[in-house]
DNA sequence: TACATTTGTAACCAAACTTGTTACTAATTC
DNA sequence: GAATTAGTAACAAGTTTGGTTACAAATGTA
């Protein structure tokens, strides 16, 4: 999920940016972020589910947020890359040893002793909006973050 | 690494319910955690260059921890695991626009707001040792942790 | 209507990664 | 010397990932 989260981020900050209501194309997204316009796509499909952006078919359509960036948070972003996948930590070990119980007594454990720190990162997560991400682009990025630079 | 920290905490737990100073064979470790003993012996290499954990060859030979339970926490094994492995959160595109600076922009930016959430995550992990993990198990375990339990 | 554009999605391929396994060497005990 | 056990290389099967092509559906425009 390494590479989706960050591709999502990375689509999710572009998108802030742009004139709002002007749909974006996955073509731009993806030559911005380096990488397909199917994997564009497929990204939005999940973020289109997680209800964080909307897209439009058809001559000059393309993709907006479907809510202000201010109210976007990374959480809901990994929230959204997660649902479709594993834990972040698949706690407890693929095969148990039947021969006991002590397999799903560790799946238990781990994933107590575990929940904590993965609260703790969510936690972390909530409190960074896109916007954020946006206006901390813009810091880096003097000349702004136009159309031509990515 | 998903099955990795979660094999290295099983192993490390029933190392520390084993007799001090006596050595656990990976065939034994192996039968545990439900894999194989060369996995034991390779994820005991990592271990090992971390500190956590001694081996011995040859007859009667096997690994014991290097410290005690109580001195060694979640995070060391999350810190031996990443450290022959890419970050967790390999945050920015994998292949940035190379036509402008965005993409390592976006890298610094991502890494600078993911900082928080990781490090979050980290003092969570360091908050917990193996032996909490051992303790916990055998809570959970109302006939001890035997060897014959796995 | 015809056509160009753009999303949605399936299908496929190649590369990378993970796990299990075999095989062999080195070290250690008896 | 024999048995045992770790260390490690090498390999195979399975899974995952990312990129790509292909095509249908939708939408705007001439």
């Amino acid at each position: 999920m390494n590479t989706r989260f960050a591709v999502a981020t990375h689509i999710l900050a572009y998108l802030a940016h742009a004139q709002p209501g002007q749909p974006v194309s996955s073509e731009v997204l993806a030559s911005s972020a380096g990488t397909h316009p199917v994997v564009v796509r497929r990204l939005m499909s999940t973020l289109r589910e997680a209800g964080l952006v909307q897209s439009q078919r058809g001559a000059g359509g393309g993709t907006v947020l479907a809510r202000p960036a201010a109210e976007i948070t990374l959480l809901d972003v990994f929230r959204a890359m997660q649902a479709s996948e594993p834990d972040l930590f698949q706690v407890g070990s693929t095969n148990p040893n039947a021969h006991c119980d002590l397999g799903s007594v560790m799946q238990e454990t781990l994933e107590g002793l575990f929940g904590p720190a993965i609260e703790a990162m969510r936690a972390a997560l909530a409190a960074v909006t896109v916007q954020q991400v946006m206006q901390e682009l813009g810091k880096r990025l003097p000349g702004g973050c136009t159309e031509a630079s990515g």
